[in-house]
DNA sequence: TGTACATCAGTGAACGCGCGTTCACTGATGTAC
DNA sequence: TGTACATCAGTGAACGCGCGTTCACTGATGTAC
């Protein structure tokens, strides 16, 4: 798994690799693949998985410095930038995965995002920001701001990890993307929409 | 190109396509592809090439229709989703490249969707909506719209071409996205954003 | 403490097959005189 | 109107190579008695 991760971090698409390749990079003979996969599907939807536990550590660490912020979303947008690079390959795994060619993948990168949001849901309610809206509209704006942080993983991935510059105008670009949702859902059904 | 687009219709990758694959479905013998292109690649760029031509007949389409009615948000989501079903495939690879091998294909799809925004935003101008907003903001309200509807192209072709239900729920969903992201632009920098 | 056995990741040879790419070719269509 | 030539999409045989997958194997580690 590491090592098909390693050939996605290297530019490569994950629907491009084969067994061979993936083996070749672990250092081990193609026969030892199916030790532990039956396929690349199978490889993709384990992936899938560890997945799931970065992003869930990414947002344990969100909850446990935000908080104490007044600055909430830049602070956010702070950590996941950094998260995203750290963990760079996986971030381009998930990227690829969504508008991949294995279906289950697919799926389960929507599930996970789908969780993603309606925690974040859940930490809104909890901190009584945005009381005024419905249980429904609260879900359509955490999508939204899902969905606008997850577009930018393409434009941060397609920068040179250590281009700074062009990483702090994406920060940038983001958090204000993501001002201008709230600012939306802050006067959402209050005036005449 | 017609065969290319013909399988990633069908569900495969484009990165995954090879040659021989490619004339097999041409219904024409391996060597007359190198008539045409040089690689993959460049056969990647010339679809892309051709998505522009595709999308900027969805432009002028939707125009021509949205003017005269005053459901403007509805009416271009709808007038989207109708095109991204005709031209399914092209849709398909247009959010596989976003995240795809080749970075040159990559670059002109974003480049199409940079396009897409800032013609979007001359029409804002034109209609006089959001004057409150500096062009930067504007621009920046535009790439956001456009963002959230490349993202619901995932939604979009994951699911069957005839499932009428869901299509109309994803068109409504993108719409009240839209929605939202135009309350916001609508009071942004008005109030203490 | 020592012996026997199960588990399991990795090995290496072998297979048939489809891949990308080369080459010299054919045959239809358009153009010049 | 007819002849000669250029252009160009497609042909078909051939190449060497890397692919996915199978098989019987080795050797280390853990477990039972």
């Amino acid at each position: 798994m590491g090592a098909a991760l390693a050939l996605v971090g290297k530019g490569r698409h994950f629907a491009s690799l084969g067994i061979r390749e993936v083996t070749r990079q672990a250092g081990v003979v193609p026969t030892s693949f199916y030790r532990h996969f039956r396929n690349m599907d199978d490889l993709g939807l384990q992936l899938v998985d560890e997945l799931g536990l970065v992003l869930r550590r990414m947002m344990r660490e969100a909850r446990a410095n935000v908080l104490q912020s007044d600055k909430l979303i830049e602070e956010s947008v702070g950590i996941f930038v950094a998260h995203a690079q750290a963990n760079r390959s996986f971030f381009l795994f998930m990227a690829q995965g969504l508008a991949g060619e294995s279906r289950a993948v697919q799926e389960g990168i929507r599930s996970e995002m789908r969780y993603f949001a309606s925690e974040l849901a859940n930490d809104l309610r909890r901190l009584r920001l945005m009381d005024h809206l419905t249980d429904a509209d609260l879900d359509l704006t955490c999508d939204l701001v899902v969905r606008t942080v997850a577009f930018s993983l393409t434009d941060l991935l397609s920068v040179s990890p250590d281009d700074d510059y062009q990483l702090g105008q994406i920060r940038k670009r983001t958090s204000r993307f993501l001002q201008m949702i709230f600012v939306g859902a802050g006067h959402w059904q209050s005036d005449g929409t």
